[in-house]
DNA sequence: ATTAAGTCGTACGCGGGTGTACGACTTACT
DNA sequence: AGTAAGTCGTACACCCGCGTACGACTTAAT
């Protein structure tokens, strides 16, 4: 029988290196998300291994980067595969921005560090997945007429991304609390896909 | 008589010095902009000057930054000061916003490099002056009833914020043109703004 | 029980950026 | 014309993080 296939390439380990190898991936997790400038040394401390295991497992730090980042990606978009998408486009986007929101508000420092040392390509390639669902959603949305068409549709979705991480920002900073985001993000939305009155 | 007082703190230098440092903070916001990671040495050769004159003038790579950052928020607030902020506050909003575009679209990637070595008392700090323009104007257009009372006011100035800078993105990634921009951030910020139609 | 896979710690070399010391030279002010 | 201020380039020491080599040890799989 193949051994345990955990989640990514770790196919034939041992069980105690797939165990240090998410081990190190949530380390890295911790410990970019506080600081974005974070070593290896400190991961792997974190991780309770010694450094030399980490570069066992993985070849530099962007190929740890690289796969904590897919292994994120991975996960978000498997959370938001379950959003029900059907109905009143506009419930629909509530439901999308509420879990959406609920993920970002977990990782969002970890994009940055992603985005800096990670090609854009490989930045873009992540982000195409939960991109597909919200353009699909604007499309109908837009059919129905609940949703402008005065704007481009690529704006709308840059849109869904921004406000979430503005309001991420916002609570970061002690000025937005945690309980009012969902809300005011909604409201923030709705209004900005709604058609203009005139 | 004095001798000329440029902009900060270079009274009594003489006049090459002054020459220089205007020099070296005219490249450094070129080679920051271009890459965050830029190199002291970088910066000094684009500044047509030695390294060690540099250092004469900043003494530390944050010191230069936090001059830099400070030299260009003072400056953008100055060009926001001009702008007319009376009669229909919707008016006035598209004029501020249309200001604010012009500037961060120059100069947002010098936010994040001030971001990075900069604490971030000093960049709140900075950025006080345009938030009060703002809020202002938010409490006004409320009191004539065109703008929506049912968000925080803080998040409706985080919100012009946020929604330039992914103008600025998008334009980047060759998503928006460039003519458009203007149209699409008003047309945002003024259904974001708009009180909710129940 | 044997073997292969994995881990450990220490130590080293490398590269790159920072900030400083020095001495000679050039430029600006009065 | 003289003096102080400024500049130059080279060179150096420093720190820090990365990636690797080595040998000994411990653990998991059959």
């Amino acid at each position: 029988m193949d051994r345990t296939t955990d989640a990514v390439g770790q196919r034939g380990k041992r069980a105690d290196a797939q165990r240090n190898i998410t081990a190190i991936l949530d380390a890295a997790l911790e410990c970019l998300v506080r600081d974005p400038d974070a070593n290896i040394a400190e991961i792997a401390r974190r991780a309770g291994v010694g450094r030399v295991t980490l570069y066992g497992h993985f070849s530099s730090r962007d190929d740890l980067i690289d796969q904590l980042f897919t292994r994120t990606v991975d996960r978000a978009d498997r959370a938001l595969e379950t959003v029900d998408l059907t109905g009143d486009p506009r419930a629909a986007l509530s439901r999308l921005v509420a879990s959406s929101w609920q993920i970002v508000d977990q990782f969002r420092h970890l994009l940055d560090v992603a985005q800096r040392s990670l090609p854009p390509a490989r930045i873009r390639a992540a982000h195409e997945g939960p991109m597909r669902r919200i353009a699909g959603l604007i499309e109908r949305g837009r059919a129905e007429g609940v949703f402008r068409t005065d704007l481009p549709a690529t704006w709308l979705v840059a849109l869904v991304h921004t406000v979430v991480h503005a309001a991420a920002d916002e609570l970061s900073g002690g000025r937005l609390a945690e309980q009012d985001a969902p809300f005011v993000i909604d409201a923030t939305l709705q209004a900005a896909y709604a058609p203009p009155a005139g």
